[in-house]
DNA sequence: AGGTTACTTTTGAAAGC
DNA sequence: GCTTTAAAAAGTAACCT
């Protein structure tokens, strides 16, 4: 008898019960942060691959499924900050900076670089702004690109900057606090980049 | 085309003086030494003349970090080792000193592309979002080198001067080779050895 | 807006948690 | 793994005037 206690217990392996308990921060996580599913999925896919193969044993789930999001998130090409997604999380930016460059070395995975370009959408839908904006943007930080001004630079800042411009070029405006907050930098960060850029790009702003 | 150019800006370097010490009693008579056993096991004490600091263990080992040089980290064990005599303690007059670790700062002198440099280095990371720099691991001389797009660097993790130079014109070698160095459009600069 | 200070990254050792 | 020391690079951040 004790045997069929053991198996009505059991309906779980242990592999099971972690994936179960993965998938739920990440979900948990992911709803906060209002990502897309596509990107949960591949996120767990990874998770997954990680657990696999072992790397989970003495870190915290929250913080592997944490990195796990964090690559999804650049995988799919909507690049999501270590800073943001730990945010969620009880383990600290550090910790999961940790986990996502174990799971990358581990599991062989090497990203793209980051582009600025790809934190124009985010920026663009949830300050509001045209479909226009998001062209001048994207075309302000190709010209960036080409001149250099991007090396070094935090991705989100630039694309900040480029949506702040587009934004004064086209009458949409914004100010660069709203602008800033969309993007997770400072006033003082889109403000440095806005100078530069309109310096370096020739670009002329319309007094208002 | 000039050559590359560094500085060693800190040595870190471990001393045995062989000997136990009272940590307590020498932190009761050096009147600049900072002791929190709950915090960290070492006594910590920063010498002024060579400005460099120590980290004072019970087992008589310590550590010297802020040298900027071999000649001022030997000048700070000795003043070391008097301090410590002049407090109770019965030091050895010239211990072993062991180099741990050379931090310089380089120049390539040339503008460095990081993008493709960090497509084109197996070894390198490159995440702006986190580190304005591409974190270059070299295999020999084993080093870590710090590289920004103004072709300012960072060497770490060498025990010779020898290596942070062997590394510093290794690296300018292999940017320049993949043709990621272009250079400065301003003129010139100046700079030390 | 500007200025200052401080944190990000890397490296190494020590003794103890 | 953490704690503590020092140091540079360039960027970002927090706080004060």
């Amino acid at each position: 008898k004790y045997r069929k206690w053991q198996q009505r217990v059991r309906v779980q392996t242990s592999y099971e019960r972690n994936i179960i308990q993965a998938m739920n921060e990440l979900s948990r996580i992911s709803s906060q942060l209002g990502i897309p599913k596509a990107c949960v999925d591949e996120a767990m896919g990874v998770y997954e691959q990680v657990l696999t193969k072992g790397l989970v044993r003495g870190r915290s789930v929250e913080a592997i499924v944490a990195a796990c999001l964090h690559m999804a998130c650049r995988k799919i090409g909507m690049p999501r900050s270590l800073d943001e997604i730990s945010q969620y999380t009880r383990a600290s930016r550090k910790e999961v900076a940790r986990c996502f460059r174990l799971i990358a070395r581990e599991l062989g995975v090497r990203l793209p670089l980051s582009d600025p370009k790809l934190y124009v959408p985010r920026i663009v839908e949830q300050l509001k702004l045209s479909g226009e904006i998001l062209k001048e943007a994207l075309n302000i930080l190709e010209q960036a690109k080409r001149k250099g001004l991007t090396a070094g630079k935090d991705p989100a800042g630039l694309a900040a900057a480029a949506v702040y411009i587009a934004s004064l070029l086209r009458g949409e405006v914004r100010t660069q606090k709203e602008v800033a907050m969309a993007a997770q930098v400072t006033e003082v960060t889109v403000r440095n980049r806005y100078k530069e850029l309109a310096r370096e790009l020739n670009i002329k702003i319309p007094i208002k | 085309m000039a050559n590359p150019t560094y500085r060693i800006e800190n040595i870190v370097a471990t001393v045995n003086l062989g000997i136990d010490l009272d940590l307590d009693k020498l932190a009761e008579r050096l009147p600049a030494a900072e002791y929190n056993p709950e915090q960290f096991p070492g006594l910590i004490l920063r010498l002024q003349r060579p400005k460099i600091s120590a980290l004072i263990f019970r087992t008589g080992k310590m550590v010297c970090t802020g040298a900027k040089s071999e000649n001022e980290l030997k000048r700070a064990v000795k003043e070391l080792v008097r301090l410590l005599n002049e407090h109770g303690a019965d030091v050895p007059l010239t211990p072993e000193i062991q180099v741990q670790n050379i931090v310089a700062s380089g120049n390539l002198h040339a503008e460095v592309d990081i993008e493709k440099s960090a497509l084109m280095l197996e070894n390198s990371m490159y995440e702006p979002e986190q580190f304005p720099g591409l974190i270059y691991r070299m295999d020999d001389p084993k080093v870590v080198l710090l590289i920004f797009s103004s072709g300012k660097i960072v060497c770490t993790g060498a025990k010779k001067e020898q290596q942070v130079r062997d590394a510093v014109f290794k690296i300018h070698d292999v940017l320049r080779d993949i043709g990621a160095l272009y250079e400065e459009e301003g003129g010139k600069e100046e700079e030390e050895l």
